[in-house]
DNA sequence: AAAATTACTTGACTCGGGTCAACGATTGAC
DNA sequence: GTCAATCGTTGACCCGAGTCAAGTAATTTT
């Protein structure tokens, strides 16, 4: 709901409300898909077991504490001890006090329970290859794809950017430890994190520091420093690995580009490393030209620096 | 499952069992969808009220008598007469005995209902939308255009084939009356019904008539007869306007070509109008090659005849 | 005209999901 | 060492969905 006052090349996240049309496909498939799928996979998955039971199974397999089981699945304290205690008398599941801290249960699937869920899991794979199964191989790619691109757009449609924030914070600290390790594994020296800039240039008036969230949490980052002179410099763009290829650095970038803007940069700067192929097709695509160097610029890995004008 | 004996030059419709990486995208995408979309959007409908009453206030916009409605929903005569009172008291919903039959009763919305259902909407629409809001124009089309095309292959893997099938049935019928009514009115001078061919040319061993069911209900036919001398003819083969686009006709048309087969043909033959373009594109594309005329050709609004050799 | 059928209503249930509050047991903070 | 907070359990509920069978009124069959 940005409004438009500075129309930028870039993309704009929302052009308007979206057409009466539009809408309407999407509730059309919402309602076929929940109505052929979802619900019938639903009731695939019971095996003579309330359905609540048979997804908490599913949960057990990767969950060990009972606080994550609840949090997962926002089940009630009540009602979670009941359904364990049903699975328990099912000599499906063990819980046993937790060593380290004896208020909690450790909770773990017996041989019988995993035996029950991979039967579980047999049976919706079944049904999922019933679906499948009346397709020709090319039609299944087909579908397959359009599956695919459908979820990523889903996903992305469900990314909300955050700016700016505190870069002090957890979840800003945990995106930029996650940047730092990626580059210390694709640079052939290793990254040298010292050169992180500190969480007093990203906070305004100095810079501005991004991030992008969806439903689990953080899912990529960018700021903005000065370079004084109304120059700015981009730096630690970065985007989750799982959330990567649904555009997600554009609009990363848009939005950084407009907060640059607003603390007053008249030009944005930054440099990158060759090996980011990715990225430099971005900036590119963006708009950026390819500069010798600029002042200021001090990243030892890079090699490669743009700017763009703001408008 | 046909066992691939006897390898036709079309598609099956069965390739083996499909891929558990296929099985596993779609189990996916299904999680995620059901999860992010679906629920969340029976929350949104529900106005304080059960979900079950706002789903039956859908419904009841385009139904009016009990009897529909539990058809529709699946509902308990019992379990609907009380939601419906329920509604009723709320003054959402009016019910008045069906003059006609003073057993039954009429059901429908007040201006108030109405009102209601008109929130309802609303709100599922603004749930759509909010979906669609952080996307970019391109992003949507490209949305909504694979939610479209997975929706149709859904569609499309949920049609089964029966075949052979007794062409005296109510559902056949329905079939083939469609087919008379569509081509009446394609035709410049009409349709003269009087040349579909009987039930008994179409029932075995005389020939054989093929029925595509989705879950609604008939979605399509086909029939095979006799010409005598080896060669069979391709009669009536029609897809309703709902399902086309889907490849449904191909499969049909294989099915077809075995069951010709099986009764010992050696040639299929057919006529056709050059209006339908589709099923000429169709009859090419399996690999049919136009002729001047066959003996036993009778139909005079045909004027294009294909004939194909059987395996 | 009687018997069977159909359309709907009502009562009396079960069941799963969900909420709330009280209560041990255990732990961490001061 | 005490007190507050935390983790899980248990009892006592509500609610909506769904099932089953008996009952009433109207209609069709025979």
């Amino acid at each position: 709901m940005q409004p438009s006052v500075r129309p930028s090349p870039l993309e704009q996240p929302t052009p308007g409300q979206p057409a009466q049309h539009d809408v309407a496909a999407v509730r059309r498939f919402n309602r076929y898909f929940t109505r052929r799928v979802g619900v019938l996979s639903d009731r695939y998955l019971e095996r003579n077991r309330p359905l609540g039971q048979a997804r908490l199974l599913f949960e057990i397999a990767t969950a060990t504490t009972q606080r994550e089981l609840r949090e997962r699945l926002g089940l009630d304290a009540g009602q979670l001890s009941r359904m364990l205690t049903a699975l328990e008398s099912q000599s499906l599941v063990r819980t046993r006090p937790d060593p380290a801290d004896r208020r909690r249960r450790l909770i773990e699937l017996t041989a019988r329970g995993r035996r029950e869920l991979a039967e579980q899991n047999r049976r919706a794979d079944a049904f999922a290859a019933g679906i499948l199964n009346g397709l020709t191989g090319d039609q299944r790619s087909r579908l397959l794809d359009s599956l695919g691109t459908a979820e990523r757009l889903l996903r992305l449609a469900a990314i909300t950017v955050e700016s700016p924030v505190d870069p002090a914070t957890a979840e800003a600290r945990w995106c930029l430890d996650s940047y730092a390790a990626e580059l210390d594994e694709r640079f052939p020296g290793g990254f040298d994190s010292s050169i992180l800039v500190t969480a007093e240039q990203l906070s305004p008036p100095a810079g501005a520091f991004v991030l992008a969230r969806d439903d689990n949490g953080p899912v990529g980052c960018g700021a903005v420093r000065s370079l004084g002179d109304g120059a700015g410099e981009l730096r630690h763009l970065w985007i989750a690995p799982h959330a990567r290829g649904l555009g997600l650095g554009r609009r990363l970038l848009a939005d950084l580009e407009r907060l640059a803007a607003d603390l007053g940069h008249r030009v944005l700067r930054l440099s990158t490393h060759p090996t980011l192929t990715e990225a430099i097709a971005l900036y590119r695509g963006a708009g950026y030209r390819a500069v010798a160097d600029y002042p200021g610029f001090e990243d030892p890995h890079a090699t490669l620096c743009f700017e763009r004008d703001l408008p």
